[in-house]
DNA sequence: TTGTATGCGTTATCAC
DNA sequence: GTGATAACGCATACAA
């Protein structure tokens, strides 16, 4: 019924070691009979057994990826790109959502790291202590870990340019006349959060006549957006930077439900550049971040530090496809840290501060 | 280092084979020496590796999901519908994105399919004759399939009620005085669109003096809708009902950007309910389908069609889990074809029809 | 360069 | 009800 490795071998009148060895090692057989091997291989169908090459090498061809939240654009984003670029590595993805809850997330990373090569962890909430715990309780020590949008020592990381973000969109803001510009926050205990706060803090000293007003914590959705509208609006800002895209969506929601205008009244700048960023009007001055490419970043580095070998996958592949496209390893040498850039992309949500609210600063 | 089912076995004093059957078959061995073997199991930290259990019994745990594209809301709120039943059922999820290219979805089901118990596949567009060499070619015999959203002779599926909703949306249009209806299609060769069509006319009989002009084929996209809003102006119609939301939210973005008041000027519907429907301003009437829970109906009819056993998972994971959390594994006679009801949800985009252009009809 | 033989960790098949 | 043993399909150490 189902075609294995010794099927090919006597078929190709060689021994199981051999055809083992001109799938997954071509460079140890003769090119003549590697030749014969592959191609009747290739025409009796032949499919590697994943369970029983897994079972002997110890390597499973998949990775996970585990999210806060798949709806979420933000990570429906993230994951897009992992998955893209996995598979272009030759593995297969493993996905989890944990619904928002840090310790489901930490039962998934125990569970699924137990039957991958690799792990990209997307939490933004998990504690540090909780983190730790990870590679000492939860997961083999042969199985690396990457964290995305988040520094913690020890992980490989991929994290956006958050001090960037919002140094340019105080620099936008400050240019448009805006003196008061208020922060709709993320979660407490949320690592990007905290160091777009820094970021924040950081580029108003660079413009001694802005005020920044913190206007709390919210839920970075939108729903958040609509409880943090009403604050924006009883603020007295003339600006407001929200922690990401669907918070300053609820926020626009809530300012027009309450008759402040945007951008004449108030204008609203956001953070990550999800899609529905220009489904609204006015359309959403926010900070793009190419979460795609960060998403295929964060596989590029994981594969790199994790020593994982994506070479023999694609040498059998390769030895089995007719055509025998070439895939591109990557560069050695990266650093176990990607910074992403992001870019301001002003559209209508922002504009120039009018005169009455203005120059309130020294 | 690692523990192995004989390090269990010799330390409960028992045989491998008995240790191996006290965990996953514990009906079959004395409920004393069962408890002992479960008890040694936890204590030693016992994982039963996934390898070689697969090489042996030929099942993975694993299930996989194939959509077009993962940051496509639709997509993205069925695939966290699958992922999280497929999880309390004790599955991993694989997730593919096929980039909207059909060619792909077929090779992934044909990659993917060989690793997992059973694949969810949904693939709006997907010609019929594709659709039938994956059972041939692509697939192994064993591994079952299920459709999403689409009816397809010998796989089972999932559907939503598409003759129902726009049904619902038309006898709406038709209440507020509306006459002349619109009809912004999906892509050519959608099986949906075609479904929606057939309810389309359907409806429209049943109301005599309704005339509905088809306005052709778009990509089911924002971007879709753009050039949808177009044709909305100039048809004359007084109500434009679309394939889905993305769709209708570009159409209300075009006709704003027009100075077409919505729904002043035009009312609009879309289909799925999705997030943003509810971000956009006015907001959008439009056919809830509950995405979430077609997905996990997708799972569950998934097993129960393919036989796919999750009862040894449950058994072993109950065995090596303190508290022995239940399972619920389902009611066996379903049909293999379910069908997923909507609702109508009314919001701001529809409105009463205006004097001049109702009653154009008989 | 190639073949032989062994073992990966588990479940299944028999006897007992 | 339990234990010895043979598979599952593959990669690899070692011998040739």
């Amino acid at each position: 019924m189902v075609v294995t490795l010794r099927d090919v071998a006597r078929a190709a009148g060689v021994s199981p070691a051999t055809a083992s060895r001109a799938l997954s090692a071509p460079d140890l057989v003769a090119p003549a009979r590697r030749e014969h091997v592959q191609q009747v291989a290739r025409e009796l169908g032949y499919r590697p057994n994943r369970a029983a090459r897994e079972l002997i090498t110890g390597r499973t061809g998949n990775l996970c990826l585990v999210v806060p939240d798949l709806e979420n654009p933000f990570f429906a984003a993230v994951a897009k790109g992992v998955q893209a670029r996995a598979r272009a590595l030759g593995f297969a993805l493993l996905v989890a959502d944990a619904e928002e809850d840090p310790r489901l997330e930490a039962e998934l990373v125990g569970h699924l790291g137990a039957q991958v090569d690799g792990v990209v962890l997307c939490s933004p909430r998990m504690s540090d202590l909780e983190l730790d715990r990870l590679s000492h309780d939860v997961l083999d020590d042969d199985v690396p870990l990457l964290l995305v949008n988040r520094l913690h020592g020890g992980y490989p990381s991929v994290v956006i340019d958050n001090a960037d973000g919002v140094r340019q969109a105080v620099r936008h803001l400050h240019a448009l006349g805006h003196r008061r510009i208020g922060y709709a926050g993320g979660p407490v205990g949320s690592w990007s959060d905290s160091q777009r706060r820094h970021g924040l803090e950081h580029a108003s000293h660079g413009l001694r006549s802005v005020e920044v007003t913190d206007l709390g914590h919210f839920p970075p959705l939108f729903g958040g957006g609509v409880a943090a509208g009403d604050l924006v609006a009883a603020s007295g800002v003339t600006a407001v930077l929200a922690h990401n895209d669907l918070l300053a969506l609820g926020i626009l929601s809530r300012l027009r439900a309450r008759g402040v205008r945007v951008p004449e009244d108030v204008s609203v700048v956001g953070y990550d550049d999800i899609p529905a960023a220009t489904l609204v009007s006015p359309a959403l001055t926010t900070v793009t971040v190419p979460l795609a490419r960060l998403g295929r970043a964060a596989v590029d580095l994981l594969v790199e530090v994790g020593q994982v070998p994506t070479a023999t996958e694609s040498a059998l592949a390769t030895a089995l496809s007719s055509a025998g496209a070439g895939r591109d390893p990557g560069a050695a040498g990266t650093p176990p840290s990607v910074l992403i850039g992001v870019e301001l992309v002003v559209r209508a949500s922002t504009g120039v501060a009018n005169a009455q609210t203005s120059e309130v600063g020294e």
